[in-house]
DNA sequence: CAGTTATTTCAGTAATTACTGAAATAACGA
DNA sequence: TCGTTATTTCAGTAATTACTGAAATAACTG
């Protein structure tokens, strides 16, 4: 590996996290090298980057590629294939957000769906079911709610997570005054 | 493996998608099939369940322990373990999220304090910490609305993730006034 | 204490996943 | 067309991870 020391650690560090994803640490370690590098990067700079073979850089390429979370760009004159990341770590968030709820949440919702519609044949079968309907539906509460975030641009998506905090605090506030509210009755009765 | 065929996709399900995460195939399902068991489990009747040996339980079971995953019971004159997972879904959801920012989240935050109090010694450094601010900015960001929202019971969780997309078409709304505002000003200024 | 039962540890092996080098394919230009 | 360059494919191998059975430990009982 031949890479300036700071640009070095943060790609091992990727790598690792990697391979404790999905991911294997191949893939983690171009990623982030793509991420910080000023511009887009071939795959013989890869290979001496990282000195792994031009083969596996081909594979890892395709897998972040089958991720969406890489940019195929080109130069004039050159034929040779150039990638990047978006500039945007917003933008990149939600692809992953995306791609991870397709490849995870996705089947398991469907897998779900399926089971429930089947009949129960014992009460332990019966009980099953019921825990998987639970499952779903916490699934399907929190897929609504993504899919009416995931839209925002990225100024308005920073807008409400620094917003969501004053929400909750607002409900709690809300919640304090009724059940002050009510206290106070319940001490009037007695 | 021998149980009923409902229980038994899930648990199935379960297996192939911890293998997709960090967990192992074995973890995901003796995880799945303590979530839908009327009562908690000792490692014998998981060995039975699932068709896996003794020791490949016990490894597996502190493997959940470890993500705070599961929970010991003992029953009266019987000094088996047994285990369970919590009754409440959004509990569990709450959990697997700490656990998972604490391995994921927390070291890379680290990583990348680390990387930018150094020196840059170049411009590709230089770029690079540039890069890795706006990445940490992002995470910090996430991380501050996620301690603000972890707290919350879980009744109060689910009307934040209801009202949140309402939340969001206000804050659409309010932005489209504003602009039309604007637009109206440009048009009379023209 | 010895005997019984529950659980853990760990060396060895099986299974899976990652990676390489060589060959194949593809896309050009002369 | 052939030669050159870029990329991909894939069989073989290396490395890693998962799993087992046997032995060790631990926690109890009579």
């Amino acid at each position: 590996m031949n890479l300036p020391p700071l640009v070095q650690s943060f790609v091992l560090h990727f790598g690792e996290m990697g391979s404790r994803w999905g991911i294997n640490r191949t893939v983690g370690q171009i990623y982030a090298l793509l991420y910080v590098s000023p511009e887009p990067l071939n795959a013989d700079q890869i290979v001496d980057s990282l000195g792994i073979s031009r083969s596996n850089v081909s594979m890892s390429l395709r897998e972040l590629q089958a991720w969406n979370l890489v940019l195929l760009k080109h130069l004039p004159d050159d034929r040779r294939d150039f990638f990047t990341t978006p500039d945007d770590v917003w933008q990149i968030l939600r692809t992953l957000a995306e791609e991870r709820k397709k490849r995870e949440v996705d089947p398991t919702l469907s897998v779900l769906r399926e089971i429930l519609m089947q009949q129960p044949a014992s009460d332990a079968e019966r009980h099953a079911q019921a825990r998987m309907a639970e499952m779903h539906g916490l699934i399907e509460q929190l897929t609504t709610w993504y899919d009416d975030v995931k839209k925002l641009e990225t100024d308005r998506l920073a807008t409400l997570l620094t917003l969501g905090a004053k929400v909750t605090r607002l409900l709690e506030a809300k919640d304090k005054i009724i059940s002050l509210g009510r206290s106070k009755r319940n001490a009037d009765k007695a």
